[in-house]
DNA sequence: TTTGAGCTAGTCTTG
DNA sequence: CTAGCTCAAA
């Protein structure tokens, strides 16, 4: 008995095959998480393979971290020693090695989008580009195209020939790319491109990574872009030992670069690769898949593939349409508390899927009053945030004088009296002697008409050389405190509206917690715990990353974000034509669009293993606007006989057709089994540590305390009853009445 | 230089 | 609807 034994034909097959290339063409559910670990541990114990010589490529962060996490449990051994990451981590760490090859320094700093936006701004002004014909966005999208496709400027100068706005296009592409050179910086494709061109440029470090990396996997390879594969491309031509996997009917990202082509090609371009196909899926019921299935039959051009099942045909799919969003939402929520109540489920094993960011709101208000955890993954990012921005825009000041950009946001913040005038000035000084924002500063004498400024400039230098001195002695959590202490930044938010700055103090102590965990990660690992070593991993961190299977919430996310995921529950919401699909891709009129949606359509049905729902509503407010949407063509791609349509709700959603459907509901449910409920119990649920009040010294506040809640406003505690994992609050509200509620989740402000 | 009012424009998905 | 901008007043 090895542990090879419990894979199936196909999956076993793809194990084994472990030299040459090979694809894996893994339809959803069919087990690739397995077949990609069971490889690794193949070929470290079968095949003798040192875990050094092993590179796993993953889509997320957390994604990499399971997967070494998994191979640990099978091997037992070397886990550590395999290089298992994002494209984006690999290549930071790369070119920190060898950056310097290419003329920067190696601790550049990492632009994310807003950075990328802000310098394109500057470049546009600096170019007099009118942005009502070109926009910022536009560019922004312009440039990133160009570096995902490999274009230099000057290759894309020569492209753009005589076409008018092809050349104001490449005068900003040349501009942006100046700019970010001498601000130390490289965006999130510089990242890949100058990746690529250290390989084409430096054969000898081509030929170091070429060795180490001997064997390579390649994970959501239909996601890839021209730039992750020729970076591949460039590793696997020496030992050609690259197993990439993938399924082209999840490929959901050309918007970003994704080349299909990639996943369609891969035999082309390695003539003697061979292709696995996994078929059989594990993960959704019978009706969940046929759904699937017959939704993505659809698209033409795909890699055959029929995908089935063994698992039982569980129970129809259900759909509802309500008559506007706010029942929708309503539904849902009542809905997924009523099935944690019965106990089939815990709440992190619902997940609720939509097409936009925006969708969420409505659904975070909803739990709000319901008292449900929850947890909205995407939106704004943590790191995004105004006040994480400053902050870590100080760190940046500090870490890389040369990042422009970095030392203009923080100059003024807290307000310290430079105004634009200054800034414009130092900034024209600057430009005059080719010098970068912060050296004009260090010489701000020098400076004509800076009057009265100069004190104030000189100043904030100071302030910045003596958190430079801070720096080199100081654990990164001090530095942080210092900056704190020394600026006022705490000082200053209150000042701007206490009521704000309470959210944004909790943001800055989240931060420091982060730095904390960074600080005690570095120590465990035996390295230090640098600055710069922490602003690159908050530069590459996305949203889902913080994603925790262990806490009982509610989760809430964009279908993109969901790939890769699977959830007992998932309701799929707002299936309406204009929202999804897009009102872009049904106005647009192009059938490629339309099959990328279909593909995220088929994406969102197969996170689910065993109850799929989908809602939509005849009316929605749109930025404003009301809008009736018809049902999704996706929906009517589903068989009938798939579906149990149950009562459709009319509006207001009056409390006894709830509970008409409640009782239905029930009564239907009364004929299934509990699946999930004996796997797994509710009591097996850690806290939710996001909705962390209380830390085993209670809630913060005590009976008979004022207290304030999101929704229903001040009120006075009346009881407060330990409960298992939590207290349980009961609140005499002054408008809303007397409610129940968790601690935890309901985020009560003692006032 | 800072602040606030009032206006406009842009709308999808992301490391 | 709202983030982000401009413009005028303090």
């Amino acid at each position: 008995m090895s542990i090879y034994d419990t894979l199936n034909e196909p999956q076993r097959e793809a194990v084994f095959q472990t030299e040459g290339p090979l694809l894996i063409l893994a339809g959803a559910g069919s087990g690739k998480t397995r077949v990609l670990t069971h490889r690794i541990a193949y070929l470290i114990e079968e095949q003798g393979v040192n875990p050094w010589n092993i590179l796993a490529i993953t889509f997320t962060n957390k994604a990499a971290g399971e997967m070494r996490d998994r191979v640990d449990q099978l091997v037992g051994f070397g886990s550590e020693s395999i290089w298992v990451s994002t494209f984006h981590s690999m290549c930071v760490r790369i070119l920190r090695r060898h950056i310097e090859l290419l003329g920067y320094d190696t601790n550049f700093t990492i632009y994310d989008t807003d950075d990328q936006k802000t310098l394109m701004k500057d470049v546009c002004k600096l170019l007099e580009i009118d942005t009502k014909r070109f926009r910022e966005r536009a560019l922004m999208s312009a440039v990133s195209q160009a570096k995902n496709e490999l274009i230099t400027p000057e290759e894309f100068r020569l492209n753009a020939g005589g076409d008018f706005a092809q050349r104001k296009i490449a005068d900003v592409y040349e501009e942006y790319e100046k700019q970010l050179r001498a601000n130390n910086a490289l965006d999130f494709d510089d990242l890949l491109f100058k990746t690529v061109q250290l390989f084409q440029t430096q054969k000898d470090v081509l030929e170091y990574y070429q060795e180490r990396f001997r064997y390579m996997m390649v994970d959501e390879y239909q996601d890839t872009n021209t730039v992750q594969f020729e970076l591949i491309r460039l590793l696997a031509a020496k030992y050609r030992n690259l197993c990439v996997v993938g399924d082209d009917d999840q490929s959901i990202y050309k918007f970003r670069g994704a080349n299909i082509k990639n996943i369609l090609n891969f035999e082309k371009v390695f003539e003697d690769a061979k292709v696995i196909k996994l078929e059989q899926n594990y993960r959704s019921t019978q009706n969940i898949l046929n759904a699937a299935n017959a939704v993505i039959s659809n698209n033409v051009g795909r890699k055959a593939k029929t995908l089935w099942t063994d698992n039982d045909e569980g129970d129809k799919i259900r759909f509802r349409q309500f008559d506007t969003a706010y029942d929708e939402a309503e539904f849902i929520v009542d809905d997924i508390r009523e099935q944690v109540d019965r106990g089939n489920g815990t709440y992190n094993d619902n997940a609720i899927l939509y097409r936009t960011n925006a969708q969420s709101r409505i659904f975070e208000e909803k739990f709000v009053t319901a008292n449900i955890p929850y947890k909205i993954v995407g939106g704004i990012n943590f790191y995004a945030r105004r006040e994480i921005k400053d902050l870590l825009c100080y760190l940046k000041t500090i870490d890389n004088g040369k990042d422009d950009l970095a030392v203009r946001r923080v100059i003024n913040v807290p307000k310290r009296g430079i105004g634009l005038t200054s800034i414009n000035r130092v900034q024209d000084y600057a430009a005059a002697y080719d010098i970068g924002f912060y050296d004009a500063l260090l010489s701000a004498d020098a400076i004509p008409n800076i009057g009265r400024g100069l004190s104030k400039l000189e100043s904030f230098v100071a302030l910045i050389e003596h958190f430079k001195v801070d720096a080199k002695d100081m654990t990164l959590s001090d530095l942080m405190q210092e900056i704190l202490d020394v600026t006022g930044y705490i000082d200053s938010l209150m000042a701007e509206g206490p009521e704000e700055a309470e959210a944004r103090i909790e943001n800055i102590d989240e931060l420091r917690s982060k730095i904390a965990t960074y600080e005690e990660t570095c120590e465990e690992n035996n390295e230090p715990a640098t600055l710069n070593g922490f602003l690159e991993e908050v530069a590459l961190v996305a949203d889902i990353d913080s994603l925790d299977e262990d806490t009982d919430y509610v989760v809430l996310m964009t279908l993109h974000s969901a790939k890769g995921l699977e959830f007992s529950h998932v309701y799929l919401a707002g299936l309406e034509d204009g929202i999804f699909p897009s009102y872009m891709t049904i106005t647009a009129d192009s059938p490629e669009e339309l099959e990328e949606e279909r593909r995220l359509c088929y994406v969102g049905i197969t996170r689910a293993e065993e109850e799929l729902t989908l809602t939509c509503a005849r009316r929605r407010m749109i930025r404003g606007e009301t809008q009736y949407n018809k049902i999704s063509r996706f929906l009517k791609e589903i068989p009938m006989e798939l579906l149990s349509t149950g009562g459709i709700f009319k509006k207001e959603a009056p409390v006894e057709e709830l509970a008409k459907a409640s009782a239905y509901m029930q009564a239907k449910q009364a004929f299934h089994t509990k699946p999930f409920a004996a796997s797994n119990p509710f009591s097996t649920a850690k806290p939710a540590k996001e909705f962390g009040t209380p830390k085993g010294d209670g809630p913060g506040y005590d009976v008979g305390d004022r207290v304030q809640h999101v929704k229903f406003g001040e009120g006075t505690v009346t009881a407060l009853v330990k409960g298992g994992r939590d207290y349980e609050v009961t609140v005499d509200f002054d408008s809303a009445g007397t409610k129940k509620m968790f601690a935890m989740f309901a985020k009560l402000r003692k006032i």
